[in-house]
DNA sequence: GTCTATAAAAGGATAGAC
DNA sequence: GTCTATCCTTTTATAGAC
């Protein structure tokens, strides 16, 4: 048998970590940071406990950088619906089905759950606070100005835009945390629901 | 001096239990079971590490209380909203204002948190679970009959009523999440606007 | 690269003094 | 009724063999 290669040994060492973080998200999501053991994620992994710490420094290291790439996606779909040539209205339509179907199924639900954990705890690792902190206030930033421009063209609700977007995350956040327990056949609400928050009544 | 009387030391131990409650009400809505410590619920309610173990036998049975008196007051909120001789969208606008204002405020809002903490964890303890699982389906069907009532009269919006009902939830479950994060007075969603979710829209 | 065994630390629960 | 000191289980983190 020839030895491996370096080359090989980094492929190895590359889908190592990634079955660890894979682990990881999906009980840091269902369980929390500190609810989740290292033997946990090895066993979930499939690797022996040793063999986490050959690749992680701490469970807060673990936990930081599933946050970052967890931040990354949801601020993107943000970003890429804004772009689209469509209406407001369309856009959160778009962005909010991003969330539902693609977001909330496979991984996606997974980084969304860890990521109300982020948002929210304060027993999140001191680098995920100042991660936070930098980037505090980026969703409304990114929603307002749809929801702005949809009032000025007339197609959503003439209430205060924060109001309206904190209603909105705050309606996301939710389903996220409802996702793993719900009928999703039955009780998912649809898009158009959701984007119902959005929309003038009738007179 | 005269040794305490019976009923006096009855009063300190209601005290007591009661501190040592609100305590953990907060330390666990906030940081969640696992990552709450006895020794933060001692410092919390002032009361030596001890104590604890003197009023209650363990975490779990801490929790478990809180958990207990949680669901009853939210469903107290639903069943005495349901009540009401208003029609149903201003039913659901009483009890959200009910949740949004009062109890979304001092004791409230950690009652809610600690809720979603008891719906959703899969770490809870078994009498927990048990608990969940007798009442499962207990918030729907509570607001289900108002929602087709509200259908029947042409106030509220023609989509699945538990599609709505569960919208609705994640609203809620989400604002309640983001309540301690939030500028109350300057992004908190109205009542109106969670409200909107259900109105008939413009075609 | 991977594993098992062991050390070190943290936290839950108990005992006993006041 | 309240506290401090101690025990013991759980979990994190490291060491060393394969």
């Amino acid at each position: 048998m020839s030895p491996r290669t370096e080359a090989a040994n980094q492929q190895i060492r590359k889908e190592r970590q990634r079955n660890i973080l894979d682990a990881a998200l999906k009980l840091f999501a269902i369980k929390g940071l500190s609810a989740t053991k290292i033997s946990d994620i090895a066993v979930e992994a499939n690797l022996s406990y040793g063999l986490i710490y050959h690749y992680f420094n701490t469970k807060d290291q673990i936990f930081t950088e599933l946050v970052k790439e967890a931040m990354k996606i949801s601020i993107n779909v943000f970003k890429q619906g804004s772009k689209l040539p469509v209406g407001p209205l369309e856009k959160i339509k778009i962005i909010t089905e991003k969330i539902i179907d693609d977001g909330y199924s496979g991984r996606g639900v997974y980084y969304f759950l860890l990521m109300i954990e982020a948002a929210n705890s304060d027993i999140v690792p001191a680098e995920v606070k100042k991660f936070r902190e930098r980037r505090k206030g980026i969703y409304h930033r990114l929603l307002t100005p749809i929801i702005i421009e949809g009032q000025r063209i007339g197609e959503i609700i003439e209430e205060e835009p924060v109001r309206l977007a904190t209603a909105y995350f705050a309606l996301i956040k939710g389903l996220a945390l409802l996702y793993p327990r719900i009928n999703l056949a039955k009780e998912l609400p649809t898009a158009e629901i959701v984007l119902n928050l959005f929309k003038k009544k009738r007179d």
